[in-house]
DNA sequence: GATGTGACTGACC
DNA sequence: TGGTCAGCCACAT
């Protein structure tokens, strides 16, 4: 049992170790799961994340380091605020220097 | 029990 | 070069 609620606990696990001034993206996580296709069920996931305190969501983002849940937050900007507030620029939704910031745990969590 | 939806991604035309 | 289509799994109705 509790097996393939797990999945949403693994999310959430993961997200929480993403470090504050790093972004992650939906399909890392999944890729990290083993469920690299389904980037979707991580954007699921994140919406229950969303009642979850200790779930940096906002440094969750998609392949193009765009904020596409920004709109889950209580407010449009306040994702790019959190997001700023850790030292990482946002210019029009987007992250800036992604590629450096970007935190991916299958490599992250891969290393010795 | 079946169907639809979802904060995505990659491939194809 | 840009837009469109299908795939993935879990939860809600």
């Amino acid at each position: 049992m509790k097996d393939r609620t797990r999945f949403f606990e693994d999310v959430h696990d993961v997200v929480r170790l993403v470090p504050a001034g790093r972004v992650t993206t939906y399909g890392a996580i999944a890729a990290y799961l083993g469920l690299k296709s389904a980037a979707r069920m991580v954007g699921w996931a994140m919406n229950a994340a969303h009642a979850i305190t200790g779930v940096p969501a906002h440094r969750v983002v998609n392949r193009n380091g765009l904020l596409s849940g920004k709109h889950h937050f209580g407010s449009p900007t306040e994702m790019q605020r959190l997001l700023e507030a850790e030292g990482v620029r946002v210019v029009d939704d987007q992250v800036q220097d992604f590629d450096n910031l970007l935190w991916e745990p299958l490599k992250e969590l891969s290393e010795p």
